[in-house]
DNA sequence: CCATCTTTGTGCACGCGTTCACAAAGGCAT
DNA sequence: ATGCCTTTGTGAACGCGTGCACAAAGATGG
């Protein structure tokens, strides 16, 4: 799960609770599924326990785009793709730019699912002169300086930012003048964009630090609370001198700079 | 962001909520920049803009940690540090496997800030045993057999799953068994695990989607709802025929199978 | 045509998370 | 010392999301 959003607060959607639409592409793989298995109905606690959520959840979720059940039987497998692949607005195509094209930014250009979602890869941008032209994943890598009109003659809507973290805000700022109103960051940064720009992050950092929280927790239960030895939450007078001789954490570290997924 | 999760529902860790616990990595980052520039203190209004978020959302995130800050001058940058990296565990070594070493597991393998966090990658796990020895961000690949000897040998409690979907649920299987506890998964695929196991998803796909959604909405407003032809909503009567003649969604897409990242 | 059985759709209540707004706390100048 | 100014820490209200539990809907069999 990527984690960090930048989204409206919460502006439902025109009735879709943000929620809500989180978890139809969960929903539209495991339809996608049974579809490919030729199921021609599923039930909601089928469906449920494929995408792995409770079923009430599922149901209230689907009524947010209508009846499409029908009690008694089910849900139609193919209807409910064809629906809920609408309301994705995965009916039409999306022409997507990545910019960065380190090990991240070449790893997703290489995933080849990327067209089969309505998704298509319509150009990689790399700020390295030493990458122009060079071939990725059967494309050849264009320069920055390209990157206005790329996006300005292919209609690019949706930018994904495979950069170190110190180029990410330029990057962005540069799609986003060019007409680019969501953007997919896997830069450890926080973007900053005008309104009515979305902006979603994936974080591999974050993600494990957000593990380690739990495994820690864990450990520390099992020999009930044997961790934090002695100056546990010390009252800490002074507001100067402290800094308890940080481990880790202070110095420079190779941090910021890195070319993409996990930073800290 | 990676998205889903599959997480105690909402057990409050030790009091600390589950929602300030995904951000504390966010401002230890913010914290780290500071850091790095020398600067002594910081208020919660400049940190919170340098994080992205609410002030008071992060002074009651503080709060959940203890009174650390200081009235009328604000926290010490170092001593929140520390205090932050302690309690997500980062002031330990977190040694961690990643399996599945194909675009993205090297792309991952070769992220550098790996080690800069508390974690550190133990070993590089593929089925193909081609692979095996051969040298990726300067650890030999290791072959799928030996998994269950390196997760106890090197006390691993943290796994990464970059391997295709259809080979996620085994591996994760036999991470659990081997006694991993915290599983962050890079496969399209609804993990199930035991009571206890920890896992977090990150899928490029979802989060593309979830832009497209928004995007088309951001479309059909300036048009005024101009999309949705004739048959919107169509009443649908019988049960059977329907089946819209869904463009793509249905047939059988490369899909769960791809290496990693994006699926659908 | 009626009874029964299955499964949807949803009203309702509860809890987490967010935000406001302010009192308390501490620094600083006079 | 005293008063002012800044900033924290938090009580309280509000809203979203979740899950229960059930009535309505429809299919199915006799």
């Amino acid at each position: 799960m990527a984690t960090g959003r930048t989204h409206r607060p919460a502006t439902r959607s025109r009735g879709i609770p943000e929620a809500t639409v989180a978890r139809l592409p969960l929903y539209l793989r495991a339809l996608t599924a049974l579809s490919e298995r030729s199921v021609p109905t599923v039930s909601s606690e089928e469906l449920a326990t494929a995408a792995g959520v409770n079923s009430a959840k599922l149901r209230k979720d689907f009524s947010y785009l209508g009846s499409y059940g029908t009690r008694g039987v089910g849900y139609d497998v193919e209807y409910l793709v064809y629906q809920i692949s609408r309301e994705l607005g995965l009916t039409q195509d999306w022409p997507v730019v990545i910019v960065g094209i380190g090990n991240l930014g070449a790893a997703l250009a290489n995933y080849g699912g990327f067209a089969s979602r309505g998704f298509r890869v319509a150009a990689l941008i790399d700020a390295d002169p030493a990458m122009a032209g060079k071939p990725v994943a059967g494309l050849p890598v264009r320069h920055t300086d390209e990157l206005e009109s790329i996006i300005t003659d292919n209609g690019v809507s949706i930018g994904v930012i495979a950069t170190p973290a110190g180029a990410a805000q330029q990057v962005c700022d540069r799609l986003v003048a060019a007409g680019v109103t969501s953007i997919l960051n896997f830069a450890p940064t926080v973007l900053s964009v005008p309104e009515g720009v979305d902006v979603r992050k994936v974080d591999l950092s974050i993600e494990l630090q957000i593990l380690a929280f739990h495994e820690q927790r864990k450990a520390g239960e099992e020999t009930t609370s044997a961790q934090e030895p002695a100056a546990a939450v010390q009252p800490r007078s002074s507001a100067a001198a402290r800094t308890p001789a940080a481990g880790r954490a202070a110095g420079k570290g190779p941090d910021g700079d890195v070319p993409a997924v996990m930073p800290a």
